[in-house]
DNA sequence: GGATCGCATATTGCATACAATCTGCGATGG
DNA sequence: CCATCGCAGATTGTATGCAATATGCGATCC
């Protein structure tokens, strides 16, 4: 038994993930969390001393990330976190529900039991960070609430599309999620979604789906996180 | 006048383009006209070697297009030119006719007198280049006779969506393309195509697109191009 | 004879080195 | 005083080197 090798075929990329993969799960993680606003500077030298690996992963880590939209790369200038304008905003929204009106029903109409289940003690654990004041832990649990919704459609493809769309949206209003005020107001949101599902209401969940984003929106607006500039 | 900076603004990205980017350009123009079909392998070194830049900034490129799902990265074992099955196939078609039907109606909305001409001189030329039998030139114009219409839509972040899926059905089936029979056989479909957008029928235009790729997959399947291989 | 093992080769993943480019700030000149 | 120039530091873009891992093929064992 010296052999090193995983002897299990489904084991080959128990890999421990590579490293730019990593690092782009963590500045997506962070981007989701709010701690990486749009037009937050990315300098590779920086990010790879603070994760001990050298610049070559890292900047694979970026390309990537710029492929998906998430950061901006500007020739032998560096690379800063997206930060959509009004237009683009407008645009990640519109073809946002674009997919919800598709993605809705197949959500509602494949959901098994357990995935009901799981979103609901979710919610449950978001009401409570809500009390709390956990922002970080908040955002995480909201980006995978909303990642498992979508996931539930069972189009990979087009759940690709809706997460990167939606990773889009919060650099959109990120920020604005980070009071307590609009933490409790989303959950709220969420437990007409919740309702929604468990109606196998597929129209009327679309509809919540768009609302709640609107309602981040408003919120960013109010308290003047969103600019124009660019 | 010994300033060697362009002191003119719009100038700045006229930087060439970076070598990844244009690695990048280049595999997608070789995967559009089926020269590289999916299961081919991308070694680093081979591909550094043939365009004269080192691994590095290939590597940077191949990551790029494995963000877009053209190309699939396994670890420690190299890159190799996506060969969806079955499944993702149906998955991407699905997905792409979503699109098609929202935007359209957006397509014969905008388009402008210039485009519809360009697309109208595209399309003859195309049917020249059917007689003549230049299948790589006749492919390359496909795409771009395809990306214009998306692009026609306004919706940047939309189009972009739609570019990548069509790029990734094309995978699907780009060597079916390459016989003069599908060629004649598309370009009839193009004019119905045109036909549709000069009628300003955003749904004849939708139905006819969805058609249109539905042909080209049963192309493929006729001459046994696909397979359900993984 | 067929399957397995083991080594030589090829290839990938990461680190480092160097060249090219940008940025900020002080010096210079009008 | 303001604009421009020029240099020093910082940062990006590419090349190269080395260790880790996969691959292919012949030898070995049952």
């Amino acid at each position: 038994m010296k052999d090193q090798r995983a002897p299990i075929a489904g084991m080959t990329s128990l890999n421990v993930t590579a490293f730019p993969d990593r690092v782009v799960e963590m500045i997506e993680d962070l981007i989701a969390s709010g701690q990486l606003r749009g037009g937050d500077r990315l300098t590779e030298q920086r990010l790879s001393d603070s994760l001990g690996v050298s610049r070559t992963p890292m900047r694979e880590a970026i390309k990537i990330l710029a492929a998906r939209g998430l950061v901006r790369v500007r020739p032998n200038a560096g690379a800063v976190v997206s930060l959509p304008d009004e237009r683009e905003a407008k645009q990640l929204v519109e073809a946002m529900g674009w997919l919800w009106e598709k993605l809705a029903p197949l959500v509602v109409q494949t959901i098994g039991r357990d995935e009901e289940d799981a979103l609901t003690r979710l919610h449950e654990r978001m009401c409570e960070l809500a009390e709390t004041g956990d922002m970080l832990e908040w955002a995480k649990l909201n980006r995978e609430f909303h990642e498992r919704i979508i996931d539930a459609s069972g189009n990979e493809v087009a759940c690709a599309i809706a997460k990167n769309l939606q990773m889009r949206i919060y650099l959109c209003f990120a920020i604005g999620q980070r009071t307590s005020a609009r933490q409790m107001q989303a959950n709220d949101e969420h437990a007409q979604i919740l309702e929604a599902i468990h109606r196998r209401d597929g129209e009327g969940l679309a509809g919540m789906l768009m609302c709640h984003t609107g309602k981040a929106f408003e919120t960013a607006y109010e308290t003047r996180i969103i600019s124009k500039s660019e």
